[in-house]
DNA sequence: CGGCTGATTGATCCCGGTCAAATGAGGTGG
DNA sequence: CCACCTCATTTGACCGGGATCAATCAGCCG
């Protein structure tokens, strides 16, 4: 569903994330800009804004609210093999291959845009930082699914979930959504399941021996985190995981 | 250590793959291949080719033997997080971001071809299909690392362990290492534990599990898959999963 | 022959899954 | 305002898949 009342102020996100990956031009924020408002859309909870095997004829870009990326298996187990935060695209340049490869579902009330592949497409050939920063974005993307591989493979439930609200918190701090030590923890336990791979009821308990540790505090669908460094230590958390997202743009 | 004599003859995993995601001009093979000869190295099995941290300053594209993407936590425990079969590329790109956020080991010895930041960036420069193919590769990988979430998170060890054996097939396939329903299973059980997140032992009685079903034959370093249909089954194997190889060019 | 690495087997334990039920917390209509 | 429904969280009891520890066996190499 399109809007009609456009807040210039939702794209900030988009703008925020990118400019931490590579220094974007004004020019390349204002056509950044408008192609985005040019698009936005809303998706309700539990609604997909692509599914498995659709074809991809469009970048949507999250404005607000939390998507997840997921595989199902046909008896019904569901895997999130991402979460998507305000600023992240969800799927640039995936039109390069022939169709969706995984699904992606709105976890909270969501705002986006959708930037058509040929818009998309001119717009990185007018601005070559931007369109490195996009790229960057998806290799980012790639460095934070095989962190995912490890945590699945070879953390406890206890590290697994302790690494995922590490990771939360330190994805959620650039664009400007963590307020001191807390932030919103929008989604529900079976959400948070199917991200670490734990069954609802052990996730659960795994959340109250967070809790018992003193190294979460968590109600009301917001998450305070005391000691960030100890929350990293009881995950195995590696110094240098998303610190990309830094010093990136020292590199050129 | 460098190759003295050049086999033009070992870049053709290389072509074959790159082929398959977009057709390529023959002088864009020729630059190509011209730049991986210029390359060539060897690695023993052990050895790291690049380990998390470094720097990246060069393209490292396989030419034969395997090699595995992993991570480890600080207390030992190991997770190879993808596996690299001839003809696919390492970092292609990767230097985009400021240093590896994983190693890359030789599982058996390799044979691979460094190309240099600079020299990559100006083959890409000057064919932008070739640069289009990486970007697919790159795209392709992701695809696999997603799949390997949800096999870690939520299959169970058989399902995972036969998952891996169809998607090895799969992928040697087009690089033509597959001859009628065999291929080479040069790495050890350890590899395939750490690939599935399964401790050695568990996973050597998986094995036995499969063999006794009679889904793997599996001795003397060759796994034979008698009925793939089977083994996918068994696997929970979707049937989009790598459709991609072959579909990718049907999309421009 | 001795040493090393990898495969295999046995015994035991426990983390995390499953099943089932209870409790809470909105949301809605009468 | 309450009765009722639905969905999320929590708790309890039990079970089993896979980890762990330890020993044995099989090649391979010097």
């Amino acid at each position: 569903m399109p809007l009609s009342t456009a807040d210039r102020g939702v794209v900030e996100p988009v703008i925020r994330r990118l400019s931490a990956l590579r220094p974007l031009s004004s020019e390349a924020r204002a056509s950044l800009e408008y192609a985005l408002l040019e698009g936005l859309q809303r998706a309700g909870t539990g609604e997909d804004l692509i599914t498995e095997g659709d074809p991809v004829d469009a970048v949507r870009v999250l404005l607000s609210g939390w998507l997840g990326r997921y595989k199902t298996l046909e008896d019904g187990r569901r895997q999130i093999v991402n979460f998507i935060f305000p600023g992240e695209s969800c799927d640039a340049h995936a039109y390069l291959l022939s169709e969706m490869d995984h699904s992606i579902v709105a976890l909270t009330p969501a705002v986006y845009a959708e930037i058509k592949r040929a818009r998309f497409e001119s717009l990185l050939a007018n601005n070559s930082t931007l369109s490195e920063a996009f790229w960057c974005e998806t290799l980012l993307n790639s460095a934070i699914q095989r962190e995912w591989a490890i945590n699945l493979g070879r953390r406890v439930a206890l590290e697994r979930v302790a690494h995922l609200f590490c990771e939360i918190f330190e994805r959620l701090r650039p664009v400007g959504m963590v307020d001191g030590n807390s932030c919103l923890m929008p989604v529900t336990q079976m959400d948070l399941a199917d991200a670490t791979g734990l069954s609802v009821v052990h996730l659960n308990r795994t959340l109250q021996e967070l809790r018992a540790a003193g190294l979460i505090v968590l109600r009301e669908r917001t998450l305070t985190i005391p000691n960030l460094d100890a929350l990293k230590n009881a995950a195995l958390y590696s110094p240098s995981y998303l610190r990309l997202y830094r010093t990136t743009e020292a590199v050129r």
